[in-house]
DNA sequence: CCGGCTTTTGAAAACGTGTGCAGCCTATGA
DNA sequence: TCATAGGCTGCACACGTTTTCAAAAGCCGG
């Protein structure tokens, strides 16, 4: 609206807009005094300048698009936090957008931020990632993936090594003695459920353990479809005594169906979850978990951006470190 | 980039960029098959507009500010993905900005805004709201507060209504039998924590019971002050043998220290939380509260600030209703 | 064939900022 | 006194759109 422009305070201060705006940037160019009195005449008008007048001609908008599935995501959440912090000390704004995983709005959400001429993209834990890669690719602009399924492609990506961290959760569990150890895994086919997995097996294998078909389900990341897959690993004539689910909303319908069940954690079946959301220390018992650093792995990420967007080349892909976190959900077997 | 202007298709359409332009706002100024042609060489040049080129002419940027504590709060994040939703669904980009309640960093936050042009604002849950106030107000945009805590000011706002929701949650516990029901409030002082009281003590009231000032005590909105408020109630003489928390994270503080303590949930002492959050359903017992319709809140918040970007002058307040969810955590006193 | 109308097109200005270039002013040295 | 260098400032253009206004082109009736 009634917002001031350099040309007014130009004109107040009557210099040429040119002047104003090298007084602005505190350019070596415009003499001390000057430079002084027309800052003050601006900071006095309440003057502060468009951001999209000067990306029209910097070319460059200081901006960066950030596409999740959904932001109600505790983890993702998270991650985004961490974005956005480093972000905005470095004066980028972010825009957010959720795609509900839900391709074509994946798809409207691309060319919305491509029109928006944003600097960079950040895509957290993408599944169908690969599906609008063209679309990401064809506008000429930095992308950084975090924890994404569909690796090995051009673009950069921030990930945790799953494998690593799964086999450290069943290490664990074994130690403790257990023999007879499930699997509730993510839907089948996702990647980091793929690792998780072969994480597991590494660890019963490197223990001298056969692996058991029978143990292992799958589930959709989510409670309800835990819950249905600890009910059929209950169902098996000879139960796992320990269970290490993909994630730790998996672990919460586990437990729950442990419950229900008349069971009890630790003393009757182990669990074991993956990514510590906050609420893993708040069940009952207390989860035994992978810690993800979600907010670390956000800055890294943007991290890695800024470093693309001032043209440097970094490394492809930055691994980062899972971390056993032992509560109270597992406990040797009887 | 190189990426093409509308310059760029007028040249090779051999008409003026003007031309361009209409034919691609299907004005009916230009001829059909003109319009068409320049339609099929902008889809093949890969044409997309340039949002802040328009922006710069039209004076509109599309794009709306929100502001929020953290986005890892998952209530929070809930409004925003609410927001985020109608925002899109109307050709409206979201920048996301953390405040962490730093005043300072309100401050940037709401000066980046400004430069960036944004045609509105919504700030939710901001406890220190009046402090840039003024800042907001300077430039002139629509702003929309949602559950703020200082209401009572010039601006829009959606609120959740408090006193009503935690009479329910109260007459709920009333109704149970209980007669000594304790309040774990949020820090004193806040809004939304002296309506939750005045709604506990409004349902004491109309029930004949005495208010016992013991019995209410403060924590922080978070687990651990809920932890140690609990711990403060069980320390009385007589403790009390229902509780009805600020909300479901302190409920899920005060949770853990009734179990510590080797006390039962709902057998020796009943607990209400509120907003009902994910996790509500999953702690043990599954929670008694108020459901806060978060995302709900966000649509509303976004289509009356959609109203006020329209012109249209609408209430300057929406009233939501809470809900009491009855789960597995309150129950007749011994 | 011409005037007048409608349809279609182009020229140009505007939005607010950044910046290369030219030119002014002042001081300095000869 | 004059030439010159260096410090400072203004002009003008660019960025990619939208939109007003004028003008060209096509059409019709007389």
């Amino acid at each position: 609206m009634s917002s001031v422009s350099i040309k007014d305070i130009a004109r107040v201060a009557k210099v040429s807009h040119s002047t104003v705006s090298r007084a602005l940037h505190n350019s070596p160019l415009v003499r001390r005094e000057t430079a002084e009195r027309i800052r003050r005449i601006a900071e006095e008008m309440g003057y502060r300048p468009s951001a999209v007048a000067r990306s029209l001609v910097t070319r460059k908008t200081k901006t960066i698009g950030v596409v999740v599935t959904t932001i109600a995501d505790p983890f993702i959440a998270e991650v985004v936090s961490g974005i956005e912090e480093v972000a905005n000390d470095h004066g980028y704004s972010v825009f957010l957008a959720n795609s509900n995983a839900d391709p074509d709005r994946e798809i409207k959400v691309v060319h919305s931020f491509h029109e928006r001429r944003v600097d960079g993209i950040l895509v957290t834990a993408s599944r169908v990632g690969a599906l609008y890669m063209d679309h990401l690719s064809e506008m000429k602009v930095p992308i950084v993936l975090i924890n994404n399924q569909h690796p090995g492609e051009f673009v950069h990506s921030v990930m945790i090594d799953n494998v690593t961290a799964s086999r450290a959760a069943t290490d664990h569990l074994i130690q403790l003695g257990h023999r007879r150890i499930a699997y509730i895994g993510d839907q089948f086919g996702y990647q980091s459920d793929t690792e998780r997995f072969a994480g597991y097996r590494q660890a019963l294998e490197r223990a001298g353990l056969t692996f058991q078909p029978e143990l292992v389900v799958h589930g959709d990341g989510k409670p309800e479809e835990g819950m249905r897959a600890m009910e059929r690993l209950l169902m098996l004539s000879s139960p796992p005594t320990a269970v290490f689910c993909y994630n730790d909303m998996t672990a919460l319908g586990a437990l729950r169906m442990i419950r229900m069940r008349g069971l009890r954690v630790p003393e009757d079946i182990s669990l074991v979850g993956f990514d510590d959301l906050f609420i893993a220390s708040y069940t009952e018992p207390p989860l035994t978990t992978i810690r993800q650093p979600k907010r670390q792995m956000g800055r890294r990420a943007m991290e890695l951006l800024l470093q693309l967007l001032r043209g440097e080349n970094s490394q492809q892909t930055i691994w980062m470190q899972g971390e056993l976190i032992i509560r109270h959900s597992t406990a040797p077997p009887r």
